[in-house]
DNA sequence: CGCCCCGATGACAACGTTGTCTGGTTCCGG
DNA sequence: CCGGAACCAGACAACGTTGTCATCGGGGCG
């Protein structure tokens, strides 16, 4: 800047005047101050510019599992744009699932002086938040509700949706449905489970617990598992599967088999509907869910300082014709 | 830090001592100052920090088409890998081809001081981005070249893995092999045919502009043209598609067709082996573009300052039974 | 002609840090 | 008992900006 002002003979001052669209400053004067910035090709420094005037610095922090999944890039996505009509910037970083490793970047973020935070919790414990939060830095969680702090939470309605499945196989006339699910330890995991014993309960189906499977994460250990599930004297004539993996590593244990169980999938997925048979999924939207957190954020950052807020998004049971089919 | 200085009876000084780790502080003081530290949640002011350093800011733009898109968010997510490395931060950006909403983006993030940008170009005219780069700052172009700078690129093997598409169908009989691919004037778009031109003389197929369709982007445009490319004195009997979009849009345009067209598309995409007929696909590797982009970056950093390197990553062929079926 | 006001510009401090340099103890060896 | 190292701690400036206030002409008005 002192080079500019060097070059076009005024003082850093009335750079800056220029470059900040100032009124009062000459039109020649500015004329000579823009050239000597285009030829020195000077972008001002938006840092030291937030650092004096104390503004935000237009960024926000979005932690979440894996940017590289398209459930979290497409809330990812969302988030931006509504991050884009503010003017703000967006800062992500993939936690893996690990607690130290969310910490660590959301400390980071914090030191970054990020606007706000977006979080897709990986642990259970969010204490270390609370300084932070204290300080005025709004966060929001998304997909699962923080540990140990109460802030504003985004969430799908996992328990209805997993009903909605079982009561859609029951009414097909199945029996004998069989669950498999993340890790119990997994909020989303757990919940959906709970639906899905609620749906049996409300859809009179027998729930037994020798058909419930959580925490196979592999190909192999699902294709195992569902082999047991379909064995036995009373085998499962229907699935429901917690999440898009585990229904993916399922049509691939399933491929070839003459006789499949009917299955409803946690989680939509592209092509869903051209397999064959084509297959229902409890469908919920990650953009959706980013952007009503962007919005909750963005509320904070205007100065809502009303309670937490817990929003919970509705799913949808999408038939596509694979419940019908009876083994 | 000051606050902190009073509260531990110190000097802002010996507190910036403390959190940097520094030799030569009491250890008694030390403490004090660390629980004042922790009493009042101070956390250091990262840009601050880079500023009066005169380092670096830690951090990384990468601007592409649509962070929502699962072949962009993989590659962001092994950027971010690369970066973590290194102990950096990513900002993306998404520009929806629009190249002034890029170009807005370039100059933001440049503005924010990233230490470089990893940028998937949505124009051709890249000329803005001289200054910056002239002022040190690292620019890896990805997936597409710029327009009108020199700058380090990696691209993936367009011209060869859509030419060994073609062979695969060759090979198999097909001698009506049609092409749908994007609007031309994107650069893989017009790569990839040029691929299929190259193919199909290498291959002893007979090249004719009647089956050759570019820029239909939407699910009614792509059967639409499917039905003439299908129809008339002599039909295609096999087709190459140009992306994983239209693969999908015409997957659904011939879904519960009695005959298909064997077909082969650019990109591969989840449970392309769980169709029926499986897709067979040329496989880019969007994870490693985004490594060798984000390595080629890093090695700038450290002051490599050879010529600019074009980096072309090869493709691969994955035969899935696809081609196999004859009409 | 003198006064005041306004338009244009600059000097200086401050944002939250850290590098440099200096001041003040303490402790050791001579 | 003194010189000087070793150790701690603070004062001050600087990073690149911008807010505040002061300065300096010139023109209009009484």
């Amino acid at each position: 800047m002192s080079d500019v002002a060097r070059l076009a003979g005024v003082s850093i001052k009335t750079v800056s005047r220029v470059v900040n669209d100032e009124a009062g400053v000459h039109p020649a004067t500015a004329e000579r101050v823009l050239a000597a910035i285009e030829r020195l090709g000077f972008r001002r420094n938006l840092s030291a510019r937030n650092l004096r005037r104390g503004s935000s610095t237009g960024t926000l922090g979005v932690i979440l599992e894996d940017v590289g999944n398209p459930f979290y890039s497409v809330l990812t996505r969302a988030v931006e744009e509504v991050a884009r009509t503010q003017g703000r910037q967006v800062l992500t970083g993939s936690s893996d699932e690990d607690p130290g490793r969310e910490r660590e970047l959301a400390l980071e973020f914090c030191a970054r002086r990020v606007d706000g935070l977006i979080v897709v919790p990986a642990g259970m414990q969010h204490g270390y938040l609370v300084p932070e939060m204290q300080a005025g830095m709004p966060v929001v969680f998304v997909d699962r509700p923080a540990g140990d702090v109460v802030a504003d939470t985004v969430l799908v309605d996992n328990i209805g949706g997993t009903a909605d499945a079982v009561k859609h196989l029951a009414a097909q006339g199945h029996q004998r449905i069989a669950f498999f699910g993340d890790a119990p330890d997994i909020f989303t995991a757990s919940e959906r489970l709970r639906g899905f014993r609620e749906g049996c309960a409300r859809s009179g189906v027998r729930y037994g617990e020798d058909l419930v499977f959580m925490g196979p994460h592999t190909e192999a250990g699902v294709a195992e598992l569902l082999e047991r599930a379909l064995g036995g004297p009373e085998p499962a004539t229907a699935v429901v599967s917690g999440n898009n993996r585990i229904t993916v590593h399922m049509l691939r244990a399933l491929y070839g088999r003459p006789a499949r169980p009917a299955l409803v999938g946690f989680d939509d997925f592209e092509l869903a509907d051209l397999l064959n048979p084509p297959i229902s999924v409890v469908q919920h939207d990650a953009s959706m869910l980013g952007r009503a957190a962007a919005e909750l954020l963005f509320a904070r950052l205007e100065g809502d300082s009303s309670p937490p807020r817990r929003v919970v998004l509705p799913t949808r049971l999408v038939a596509r014709g694979s419940g019908e089919v009876h083994p």
